[in-house]
DNA sequence: AACAACTATTACTCTGTGGTAATATGGTCA
DNA sequence: TGACCATATTACCACAGAGTAATAGTTGTT
């Protein structure tokens, strides 16, 4: 996929609002957390319920519901019912490339500093494939 | 500025082992505070000394310097002394597209929810220009 | 209806961290 | 050296949130 994006600005950095500000470092904060990376990560391939999720991450299962309603609440994934079951999915696929955006800028960094990098070259290639 | 960015993915979660993840995490939390988001906006334009960071932010003087470090740890920024200052400027700008990719996202989805975004697509001409 | 399976919620503890006042450090100039 | 400015550090409080055990709610099955 391509992203087209300039890096050139005409406003500054009081044309900001506390509330849109607010709005970024929540959709950050939300990513910031291990677990709930790991969910992601786990639904990258389709849907999964709430089980599924359990036994692909190892959580605890009040835990993994909890970090779906973040995420449910976040808009980064949707609820489906079906039967007994809970089935989430990722809404908008370009949560990955967000993640594989910043593992580049972390191999690259690490590669800069000569440090052990292989862990985050395969989380970038699970990323970005 | 055009990025190449496939969605394709080979690897599982299983590949991805804790440590790398944290690598990720914590990425993120250091973007997830406002506080160090308005340091980051402020320091678009090129670098700034600590007073006038303070000054852009509107930040306390001791509350500016732990984000400083907590960002320059990160290696989000670098710090350069000159004289009797501190000046701090943006190791790499990839940081700005990240900023407008998420940007561009929150718009999309507060528009599906036909909710106002003036100040969302504002911050958002901030970043991508 | 009674039971089983799945998921959500509640109540609780504990850790991490943002903001701030006070203080320390370091560079500059008279 | 001493005074002054800019920045960093420390100690503290307050609050948010992650994990968990226990419980509640909901759907399907017999």
């Amino acid at each position: 996929m391509t992203l087209n994006i300039s890096t050139t600005d005409e406003c500054g950095i009081s044309d900001l609002t506390p509330a849109a500000l607010k709005l970024m470092a929540d959709f950050f904060k939300v990513l910031s957390e291990i677990s709930r990376l790991q969910i992601i990560c786990s639904l990258k391939h389709g849907s999964k319920n709430v089980t599924e999720i359990i036994e692909a991450t190892g959580l605890g299962q009040a835990n993994v519901s909890k970090h779906l309603k973040v995420l449910t609440q976040a808009g980064i994934v949707t609820r489906q019912q079906q039967g007994v079951s809970a089935y989430y999915q990722i809404v908008n696929p370009v949560i990955f490339e967000l993640c594989g955006l910043v593992c580049n800028s972390l191999v690259i960094q690490l590669e800069q500093q000569n440090q052990p990098l292989q862990e985050l070259t395969a989380i970038r290639n699970s990323f970005t494939g």
